[in-house]
DNA sequence: CAGATATTTCCTGCTT
DNA sequence: GAAGCAGGAAATATCT
């Protein structure tokens, strides 16, 4: 089979895996390689016609599962290489997992010669776009700045219970973790929606918007991490951060899952009923808690593991967690409660096990995967 | 279009 | 009493 054949089938891969993601938003990155070498090649490897793509502007860590298909794709025409050969579970990571493996384990994954090849590649972009990386370290540095400010407010209406880092609930659009972030945006949208102070964490909805004086950020697009959730709409909306709390503007949202919200209590914060686009169902919520555990840089005290070898792991904060699964499934009235029976449907079909007379405990099964150590060649 | 799937929502009862 | 757990039932968006 011809490569480019094979690449087709890459191709098509990617756009049925990924049809609409929104690519990394370049114009809001602060890239300056990209700026100064718009299409440089990755010098390694660029002998051919083979198309660089957004990926190649941005530092691996931020890749989509989009961006990583293209690398692969790319390096398969660069290399032309047989992509039959190629297991395509292996080409649906983003950028994050990605740089979790190992050189061993893309070799184990990719054949020692591509595999050999995608190692090399992956470590000339991280090293290329480490700057990226401090960018970044000095923004944390300003939220933790900005943490303490508002922890110094007197009244401020952040405080709460053990609710860690105040800006844990907010997130001004890092340049780095926009749209190429696309697996965790929900992630920024919940740091962004999260009110630590109520305790349901909506209530925030409700209130008026009031034109912001601490500024007002765009939220990065929260594509579902399957990837093929593209929401133009939802890319577009805008948070406002106010002294009082930080209210999420919704657009039309589509009519929510499940069985319809009783009326009578409160339910006129929750009465969407548009439907507007079709949004595939994307990552499944096992995969979601997984992948904040395996996250450290994401998971920011939510859960922990309790025997990481077993896969034996801790809700630290149920409700945060609940509402970042809300986020990312936008629907604003998810509660630990709900999560928790979906979580307890697992045992069933053996995704997870149960761990008795431990609350907010539970363990992967054997019909789960991709948090064992060995898999992520750790 | 039908059926299956994966939640979402609500509920009752029980345990910690 | 609050929070969490267990699991039935119904509803529904999405997938096959």
């Amino acid at each position: 089979m011809a490569s480019s054949e094979l690449s087709r089938i890459l191709n098509n891969a990617n756009a049925n895996l990924y049809p609409s993601e929104p690519q990394p938003n370049l114009h809001a990155m602060n890239v300056p390689n990209m700026l100064r070498c718009p299409q440089q090649p990755d010098l390694a490897f660029c002998n051919s016609t083979a198309m660089l793509g957004p990926w190649h502007q941005v530092n691996p860590q931020y890749w989509s599962k989009r961006n990583v298909l293209e690398w692969i794709e790319f390096h398969v025409e660069e290399s032309k290489f047989d992509a039959s050969l190629l297991n395509l579970d292996y080409c649906s990571m983003d950028g994050p997992t990605l740089c979790l493996h190992s050189r061993g384990s893309l070799i184990n994954m990719f054949g020692p010669l591509f595999g050999e090849r995608l190692y090399h590649s992956l470590e000339s972009l991280k090293a290329k776009h480490t700057d990226d990386t401090t960018q970044s370290c000095i923004l944390n540095e300003t939220y933790a700045l900005l943490d303490d400010f508002l922890l110094d407010l007197p009244h401020s209406p952040f405080i709460s219970d053990g609710a860690g880092p105040l800006l844990d609930t907010v997130v001004i659009q890092n340049v780095h973790t926009d749209k190429t972030e696309s697996d965790f945006g929900y992630y920024n949208d919940y740091k962004i929606q999260l009110t630590p102070g109520s305790d349901n964490g909506y209530d925030s909805y409700s209130e008026s918007l009031q034109s912001s004086t601490a500024g007002s950020f765009l939220n990065p697009s929260s594509p579902e991490s399957g990837g093929s959730d593209s929401d133009p709409e939802y890319s577009e909306t805008r948070y406002q951060v106010t002294a009082q709390s930080f209210v999420k503007q919704e657009p039309m949202e589509k009519k929510k899952r499940g069985r319809p919200p009783k009326l009578g209590r409160g339910s006129e914060h929750f009465s969407e009923t548009k439907k507007n686009k079709h949004t595939p169902r994307g990552t499944h919520l096992w995969e979601f808690i997984r992948d904040i555990l395996i996250h450290p840089e994401k998971n920011q005290g939510l859960m922990k593991w309790e025997d990481r070898r077993d896969g034996i792991f801790k809700f630290l904060k149920s409700e945060a967690v609940a509402q970042l699964w809300g986020q990312k499934k936008k629907n604003s009235s998810m509660t630990y409660e709900k999560l928790s029976r979906a979580m307890r449907y697992y045992y069933k079909r053996e995704i997870l096990e149960r761990v008795d007379g431990r609350r907010l405990v539970y363990k992967f099964g054997k019909n789960s995967s991709g948090w064992k150590v060995e898999e992520l060649g750790m």
